[in-house]
DNA sequence: TCTACGATCTTT
DNA sequence: AAGATCGTAGAT
């Protein structure tokens, strides 16, 4: 599978967003093809981590497209972003995939879940890929240990509010940027996304 | 230092 | 419906 180069991600960011649906995230044996994704636009956007300004720990999401930007929330869960966008400041959420290889190491780091479960929810793609934040900063367009690669486009997009959303802005909580692969069931709250 | 909270997930 | 669980950020 090609590597999606970095000029991929350097495009609007809702339109990256869209199009990361059903590419593929590979890191050694285990690889995942895309379902769902969330956008966060950037200093505009109240949701985003950057509209507080720049921190030690979003650093990444001010650095260029293409890269990594990977942060703990709850104190357990390793959230995986992609920083893009054509101005500083904006990344995508990673929230479900699908399994395509190495489905032995999925479960070996995340036991006793079956089907779709294992896999929708953007703690469990953490899990999954045994990330840290360490990864942070790191390009997904190199040699690293995380790669993103081409895969195949969904059919059809479902769109919906970004999930946890609660205290932002009315405007942004409402803005429809959470986005999946209509016909995958590897997509987490199925029930309010909407064709 | 101290405190409050979070782009979640599991269990009740 | 609530507990787990801890890094981060802002306040002191």
């Amino acid at each position: 599978m090609t590597l999606l180069p970095q000029s991929f991600y350097a495009r609007e960011v809702v339109q990256v967003a869209r199009e990361l649906l059903g590419m593929q995230i590979r890191r050694g044996p285990v690889t995942l093809r895309i379902t769902e994704v969330e956008a966060y636009l950037g200093p505009q956007d109240s949701a985003c981590h950057t509209s507080k300004g720049r921190t030690p720990r979003n650093q990444a999401m001010w650095g260029p497209p293409g890269h990594a930007y990977v942060y703990v929330c709850y104190g357990l869960h390793q959230m995986l972003n992609v920083v893009a966008g054509t101005e500083p400041g904006s990344a995508i959420l990673i929230r479900a995939c699908e399994p395509v290889a190495g489905l032995a190491w999925i479960r070996r780091r995340r036991g006793g879940l079956e089907g779709p479960a294992l896999l929708a929810g953007p703690g469990r793609i953490g899990q999954a890929l045994g990330l840290s934040t360490r990864f942070s900063g790191k390009p997904l367009f190199g040699t690293d240990a995380l790669q993103l690669q081409g895969g195949h486009a969904p059919n059809r997009i479902a769109v919906g509010r970004r999930v946890g959303i609660d205290t932002a802005r009315p405007k942004d909580v409402r803005a429809l940027l959470r986005f999946a692969d209509a016909d995958s069931p590897w997509v987490s709250h199925r029930g309010k996304l909407r064709a």
